[in-house]
DNA sequence: CAATAAAGTGAATATAGGTTCATATTATTG
DNA sequence: CAATAATATGAACCTATATTCACTTTATTG
């Protein structure tokens, strides 16, 4: 007997997991899911190809871990503006205060957010996608739900309207954040934000 | 001097591209752009890979083709819907016409519609998806800005409105195309229908 | 240090599918 | 039929990455 496992080499073991998961949303955000291969991510991280075999089991894993990592403190802050602590707030207040957020925070994030939402990607990647999508909708589900039974929106199937809104938010967002799209403050931000909300609002209320 | 191209040579030229295009639209239809290979739509057409070449430059103009077609007829039916002969209609029927079409279309054409619209496709295919989705969001567009001259609907950004629209109709029909989910008649169509378009109609209103 | 186990390496391999091209076939006309 | 040109063929080629694996390096413990 003479080999175990010890705390520093777990630590060490849980920081190069991280410092290539760092990579690999490091590579997507600067040139999107097109330029995340295996040995670019490997090149970022300054490992070998084989290294990231020993952390991701396949590509399609880490593309989920990508996208996990991505969305998840998105769909957090998403959660947070439609069930704030503070319960005091409209149904319609919360709509609007989660849709602004997803929106600003797509178009500050830029080449990021756009990859997460609309960048054609492989079809593996375009499953995950799909993932990342649901968790929106779910969110928006329940929010319509709370607020057909205050009677604040008209009755609806609130899964159809949240996958509408998801859609709509996605599709209007695409442009804005496309690749040659004007930089952030070449078009009127606050503009697009509210002309969705606006939309969307009406759509939900009675 | 011994050979000049004649009409029948003409002709059984333009059969044959018409043949291949067939070919691959049949092999999207019946399982999706992921299955739309050279050789795929060679052997379907029953003639060498080579061929193919000789009718379309590369697989990109290939799946332009594909999509040129299978879209054209769709989107000639929603404009049809849109801006029709009979201008008795109201823009707000129009509209709900127009939406109605796109998504019995999308329903009733189920594998190849999904193709269409939602398929996860590589980059190449995805690219044009875009025209294509900007084409219906081209119809929107002019259907909402007659909708406000005649005062019928809210004044709003109807390129952002159309953006809206055309999201919210494939994010809505995604599900019920998917593969995997309940064939049409399974759920009900008219309901889903219904849905999207009040979705619509409410959000664009005054 | 010796023994052992895990982690890291990166060249080699595997695969898939688009594309080419030398060759064969077919059509046209004098 | 001979000459010519267009069309068709499909095996071979090319390219791009994902993935593997024999080997090296590093860490741990008696």
């Amino acid at each position: 007997m003479a080999y175990r496992p010890t705390e520093k080499t777990e630590a060490h073991k849980r920081a190069r997991n991280k410092s290539l998961l760092d990579a690999a949303i490091k590579v997507v955000a600067k040139e999107g899911f097109q330029a995340l291969t295996i040995s670019a991510v490997a090149d970022e991280a300054s490992v070998a190809t084989g290294t990231v075999y020993k952390y991701f089991e396949n590509k399609a894993h880490l593309c989920t871990e990508v996208f996990r990592a991505g969305s998840g403190r998105e769909v957090e802050q998403v959660q947070a503006a439609a069930f704030p602590k503070d319960r005091s707030k409209s149904c319609r207040e919360r709509l609007s205060d989660a849709i602004t957020i997803f929106a600003q925070r797509a178009l500050a994030g830029h080449r990021f957010a756009y990859a997460l939402i609309a960048e054609p990607v492989d079809p593996m990647v375009e499953a995950e996608r799909l993932k990342y999508r649901h968790a929106y909708a779910g969110i928006f589900s329940s929010l319509i739900e709370e607020g057909m039974d205050r009677q604040e929106f008209a009755l609806q199937d609130p899964v159809l309207t949240a996958a509408a809104i998801v859609g709509a938010l996605a599709e209007t967002l695409v442009g804005p954040l496309g690749i040659g799209a004007p930089a952030s403050g070449q078009f009127n931000e606050q503009q697009l934000i509210d002309g969705i909300t606006t939309f969307c609002l009406k759509a939900v209320q009675k």
